[in-house]
Formats: structure tokens, C-alpha cells, sequence
DNA sequence: CATTAAGTGGGGGAAAGTGGGGAATTTAGG
DNA sequence: CCTAAATTCCCCACTTTCCCCCACTTAATG
């Protein structure tokens, strides 16, 4: 399980160092392959798994049926957008132009990783704030639905 | 279950002495970890729980589906805040900067540890007090929600 | 008053993060 | 087909941060 919040570099040559407490999560039977893709629904992030958990759920997609215009559609985003890539001996990886492109991420800029349960989320440092503030909103409104969810929760 | 206020400084490296009193609770089969949040509606002050009990809780929240963007938000806040850490040789932890200002919290200043049943609350010493104030206003109002709540209770 | 436990402060060593150089591979051009 | 240029990958080295340990002060206990 990813959890935390962690602020590195993107360095000069579009480099990101993975912190060190989720390395070894990352770490499986192909030693530290990773799966790399941006959000499903636009969000300005991009997902991280280990290789062999997201291709799970690649092959499940892979085997829809291809000329069902929706799956066809979910199908693109899926396998369009995912990059295969190992960590390198300092745990970084090399994120591709487009996919900092769709994050907004700038070489030299700090940007956020961040721990989501089963997955990594990278964002933007400001992108990051900004998400934050708005659900932190949303949660204090006692009237927004997800207040009425986070009530169900029993935490 | 923990209770009882303690005010405790916050030293010049960000770390925190927990009370000796709640450190038994607080160790478990793995020793002496903790998991510390900052509260999920924006209150300002920190959650600490032993680790184990609330990895259930995380683990609940990340199995909802994440394509919801209710459910999106509350593991955003859940998990990105999410931070676990052991108590070093003298029983204390360090909190990090960003759970420090969302607390509140001042380096070198006096902090509040508040023992709160299933886990153990941090504010700052201004807002642990001005908290008690309000609760005990709106207590001594027989009109207000919480008498109505506490009526009920039959303490 | 003595003794132990709790809280506080600070220093040293290891590990994490960061930058950059050079080998290897790929691409382009003559 | 060979050479040159560019890109990628891997490794080395530096810097900074964090963690662990030691020591002191203060408070509680008998």
C-alpha cells in the first residue's frame, strides 16, 4: 500500500527519483519494472504501478471486444498513454515528454509523488496544492456529497 | 484507550516526546509504529493511530473505486496525508512540515496531546484551548445540537 | 534526599536525493 | 557501408537530509 506525500526534482533530464519507501513495493519478480500512464479521465497526473499489477488490468481491458466504440475508446486511453520502464541504480525514472506534457510537469521543478492506496500519483507541485485545497473545501462543506460519504466511513 | 491532555514541546527539529503514559498502547506487534494524519474535515489538528489499526481503515478506503469523485477526494485526502513513522529511543516522532503547518504547529512551542478514546489527537496549545472553550459554550447551551446528542447518552 | 523515570537538546553516521560524465546504442547523412 | 551526431542508459560522486544514539535537565517516587 502507497501512502504519503513526497516532494523531489524533476531534474534536467526529465528524470524523477521515486522515493525510497515505495521502492521496495515497486520491486517484483522483473525486478523494478514499473507501469506509467496519465489518469484515465483527464485528471492532470500520471499513475504508477508495478509492471505486473497493471498488466493485470491491461490484458482484462485488452480482451474487450474491440468493435464496441466505447471499449474501443477505453482501450485507446489505456494502452496509448502506458509506458513500460525499470528504475534506474538511483530509483529514478525517465518520464517521457508527453506525459509531462500532460501533467504539466517543468524540468527543474519540484514536482509531487504521491502515495494512493494501490497505485503512485505524480502531479505538479502546484497541481498538487490546488487538488488539495478543493477536496479539503469540498470535505469541510457538510452539505457536499462527499461529506455525506466520508460520514459512512466510520473513521 | 487513550485520554488525558499532555503539553509537550515541539522541538527545534520538528519531533514531539508522546506522553510515556499512551506508549504502551501504541506498541504492537511491530513495534513501536504509528500512522499520523491530518484530520479528514479540515479541523486543525492531527490524528495518531497505532499503525495496524489504521491500515484497516486505509485499506477500506483504497479498495473504493477511484473513478468516483467522491470517493477520488477522500482517498486523496486519506492517503497523500497518510504518514507512518516509528517512536525513536525517547518516544517521540518527528511531524512533518506540512502536518505542522496544517496544525499549526511552531517549532519550539508547546503542543497539545490529547488523548481521544481510540486515538490520540495533536494541537496546538492556542487551538486545544480555544477548542475547549467552544465545546463547553455550546455544551452549557441546552438549545445547541450537541446537548441534544448528549442527552441521549444517558451518562 | 536519593533514585528512577520522563522530557529535552544536540551531534555523528548512514542513507536518500541530486547532478553530471562517459559508454553504449540508435539515427542520420555522406 | 562507414562515419558522425545525438540520444539513452548506467554509473560515480557530491550534498543534504534524516535517523539513531548519547547525554543532560527536570520531574516524580519512595
Amino acid at each position: 500500500m502507497y501512502f504519503g506525500t513526497n516532494l523531489v526534482k524533476l531534474d534536467t533530464k526529465g528524470r524523477v527519483a521515486i522515493p525510497a519507501r515505495h521502492r521496495e513495493g515497486l520491486r517484483n519478480s522483473s525486478g523494478s519494472r514499473v507501469a506509467v500512464t496519465i489518469h484515465p479521465q483527464g485528471e492532470k497526473c500520471l499513475w504508477m504501478y508495478p509492471w505486473d499489477e497493471w498488466e493485470k488490468t491491461a490484458l482484462m481491458v485488452g480482451n474487450l471486444p474491440a468493435l464496441n466504440k466505447q471499449y474501443s475508446q477505453i482501450q485507446h486511453i489505456i494502452f496509448s498513454n502506458l509506458q513500460e520502464m525499470d528504475l534506474d541504480g538511483q530509483g529514478r525514472i525517465v518520464l517521457p515528454s508527453k506525459h509531462r506534457e500532460h501533467a504539466g510537469l517543468v524540468a527543474g521543478e519540484q514536482i509531487a509523488i504521491i502515495g494512493k492506496g494501490r497505485r503512485i500519483e505524480i502531479w505538479s507541485q502546484q497541481m498538487a496544492q490546488q487538488i488539495e485545497e478543493e477536496n479539503m473545501l469540498a470535505l469541510q462543506d457538510p452539505d457536499s456529497e462527499v461529506s455525506a460519504e466520508i460520514a459512512n466511513l466510520n473513521l
